[in-house]
Parts: structure tokens; C-alpha cells; sequence
DNA sequence: CGGAAAAGTCAAGAAACGGTCAAGGAACGG
DNA sequence: CCGTTCCTTGACCGTTTCTTGACTTTTCCG
């Protein structure tokens, strides 16, 4: 599975080659140019965030620290600012890392690995998370049920998880989507009612529950 | 306000240093060496619990049901057993986690860390607006009275949580359809009173009560 | 009181939605 | 390169919900 990055700029220049350099890295990269944005995206877990400090809209401090109360994947800073003070606001707002501009491709591309690493060692042991019984192993990317996995697909997986991290909210296709697939709504949101009918069958050959209701007109939602 | 973390462990060893780095990371520590103690404390609505799996009284894992009856916050189980199955059969109890001994204190305190956000982060999600007993659900799209769903359709929603999100204004027909529908008032704005009727129908036989007052040649309201 | 405008009620057809299936195409692994 | 798995799409159908029009009741005001 792919790395996603999401890229908070707002100078198309910048983020192009940004953008580029890290596919060709491998990861995924979503760009956002302002706040509001930034803060859609976070539904998408991004793996780590690289945010301009000053972006239109809200002030980067402030928006570092409002994502961070959604996600707690790394978060670096771009900026021009040099002085040691802003470093450390910076970083007291939630930040990991901090580089200045200009800097080299190379060096971005080293610091993002860096900490997708740390992260991810961070990450390996706990994630587990039960609901009802089933539980979805995040770092394994498998659901579990009496010890036994229950073999999803990507797609599939993504959805349960998806689903089982946000259990009491309610989700549209559309949203839901936008959200897993990531992409600005190419496509058609209909994959999701077939991903969501195989991941039913599934689930309740082997365990004969139901776990996601339909609310009919609204959406669907992981029952509590 | 500190969290409240309840260590349930008889080893008075290991809770000495279990509750000295704790209360030196900021949190509100108890301590309970048996199950009944353990129950007892519950009352004290604790933010995460440690438990041992081997306690004296009650199986860790029958204790942790008894737990989760009671409380829902994060249970990080703390175990000398290493098994995969051991670690299955504990998150199926109800636990979120589970830590090995021996273990650093580094590590713990990360993982209650962890815990304690991602509940945190759970919480707010919730987004809850009461008015008379009515409590909406923002993020799950329902209205609940007296714990019980009162359900409701997309529009007969949108419409409730437009006027309690809106208590104090007057909104007439035309206002509402533009404003719940969207723009382009296309279509006819009768169908505002048909919602209102339905909405009206609902409440008052789940309730008992009139929320929504009609104010002659102006619009409707929600009752303050 | 009486008439007009506003609001409420009701039933029925139209539209939207979700579930299901089958099949073509894309991506993957050997 | 080939076979397999997975993703996506289009079509169909039953159900729920939305909307509409006709009709009744309430309210206001001369």
C-alpha cells in the first residue's frame, strides 16, 4: 500500500514538483491549496502532512494545530521563515519537522521517508482495533473474527476500516468516496454500494452479524 | 481537567511505578488490587483503565464484560501471555489493547497517550445538540428522545436540524426551501408544510410535545 | 358574520434510492 | 504472456421518500 501525502500549498509551482517527485517516490499525493481544504482532506488519513506555514485563510500555526486534533500522523513544515522562535512555535503547534525554503527535492524526499518510518514503528504494535468482536488489525490491514481472518480485498478493507474508525458518523456514497478513493470525485460513487453488498456477505457468512446498517437516504454507517 | 486513569493490578510493586510515572505525566491516578475494587471504582467515571489479566477474584477477561457494562472508555490490558490467541480473546472481551510484560514505561505511557486521544478525538466527533430533551445527533443524522431513535427521513432531518440549529429566527416557507434545498427554488415550497406535518406527527407521538410553533403569515419556528 | 388568505390534511403518482446480478476491463502475480 | 483476482459499470427491480393537487380547517380583519 501506497504512502499518502497530502501537500497543504497554495503555489501551484511548488506543489507540481512536490507532487511529482513524491509519486515518483511512490506515495500518493493529494494537494489542498487553502484551509478548509487542508481540514476535508484529513478524512482521507493521510500518512503524513507537508504544510506551507502560510497559507490563505487560516494561519498555519493554527491550522497545524486543528489538524491535529483530527490525525496524529506526522506533519512538516515548509516555510520560509528561518528564525529558531518560529521553529519552535512550530513545533509546540503540533508539528514533527520543520524545513525552510528553498530546500532540495532530495532532502524532502529523505526527511518524508525519515518520518514515515518512525511512524510507522510507532505504529506496528498497537493498532488494533475490535468493534463487536471483529477486529480490524490496521498495521496488518485484516480483519479478524474468533481468530479466524476474513479475507477483504483492498477496497474492501479500506471501507471496513474506514467505517469502524469513524463508527458513529453517518457517510454518503459520495462522501465516502471522495474520502477512500481520494480522488475529486472522478468516477462514479456507485462502486460503493457493490463494495459495501461483498463486505455484508462476507461479514455475515462468518459471522452471521450484520455490522453496517443503511440509513436510507443519508447513508450507511458501522452499528455501534 | 487531568484524566483520570484506574490501574487495576495487585502487584503493589508495579502499580508504585505504574502510577509514579503517570501522575508525573499529568494524570489523576487510582489504584484497585482486586476486581471487587475494581467494579467499586468505576463510579469515579475513569478515563482509561490498565488491568491485569491476572487478577485475584474474578477472570481478567470476565471482569473486563463486567467492565464494559458499565464504562466505555479505552481497557489496555497488561499481561505476562503473549499468545496471538491470548491477544485475540482479549479485544473480543472488550479490551482496545494490549501491553506485554515486561514493558518500558516509555511505552505505556505512549500507548495511554494514544488511547486517551483517539477517545478524545471520538467524543467531539460526536456532535450533539439538545433542545427539550431532544437530543440531535449531528454526525449520525437522528434524533434521539430519551435515549430512543425518532426517525426521520433526509428532507424531515435537514428540516430539524435547520430550525434547532436555528432556534430564535422565523423562517417562512419560501426562506426554508431555499435554504434546505438549495439555491435554485426550482419546484414548489409547499412541500415544506407536507415535511412540517410529517416532522410534527413524529415528535408528538414519540414525545408527547410541540416543538415546531407556527407563526400566522410569517413561518415557522423552533419552540424556545 | 363572511370572505379571503394562510395553514393543515390526505392520498396517490413520480422520483430517488438501495440491493442485486452479470459482465467487461484493469491490475496483479507468476 | 497468461490466468486470476479485483474493480467498475450498467441494468433491473422493489421500496421508501418526495412532491403534487385537491380539499378542509383555522385565522385574520372589515
Amino acid at each position: 500500500m501506497a504512502y499518502k501525502i497530502l501537500i497543504a500549498d497554495d503555489e501551484p509551482m511548488l506543489t507540481g514538483v512536490l507532487a511529482e517527485r513524491l509519486e515518483s517516490d511512490g506515495y500518493t499525493v493529494y494537494v489542498a491549496g487553502d484551509s478548509g481544504a487542508v481540514l476535508d482532506r484529513l478524512g482521507l488519513r493521510p500518512d503524513l502532512i507537508l504544510l506551507d506555514i502560510n497559507m490563505p485563510g487560516m494561519d498555519g500555526l493554527e491550522l497545524c494545530r486543528s489538524i491535529r486534533d483530527t490525525v496524529s500522523c506526522p506533519i512538516i513544515f515548509l516555510t520560509a521563515r528561518i528564525r529558531e522562535q518560529d521553529k519552535i512555535r512550530g513545533l509546540q503547534a503540533g508539528g514533527d519537522d520543520y524545513i525552510t525554503k528553498p530546500f532540495s527535492l532530495a532532502e524532502l524526499s529523505a526527511r518524508v521517508e525519515a518520518h514515515l518510518r518512525r511512524d510507522e514503528r510507532q505504529k506496528r504494535n498497537t493498532n488494533l482495533v475490535s468493534s463487536h468482536g471483529l477486529i480490524v488489525d490496521l498495521a496488518g490491514r485484516r480483519v479478524l473474527w474468533e481468530g479466524r481472518e476474513i479475507r477483504f480485498s483492498r477496497r474492501e478493507y479500506e471501507i471496513v476500516e474506514f467505517l469502524v474508525m469513524n463508527q458513529n458518523q453517518i457517510f454518503d456514497r459520495e462522501r465516502m468516496y471522495e474520502l477512500i478513493w481520494g480522488l475529486d470525485a472522478e468516477g462514479d460513487s456507485r462502486v460503493v454500494k457493490e463494495h459495501i453488498r461483498k463486505i455484508r456477505n462476507k461479514l455475515l457468512e462468518v459471522t452471521g452479524r450484520e455490522f453496517i446498517e443503511t440509513i436510507w437516504g443519508m447513508g450507511y454507517r458501522w452499528k455501534k
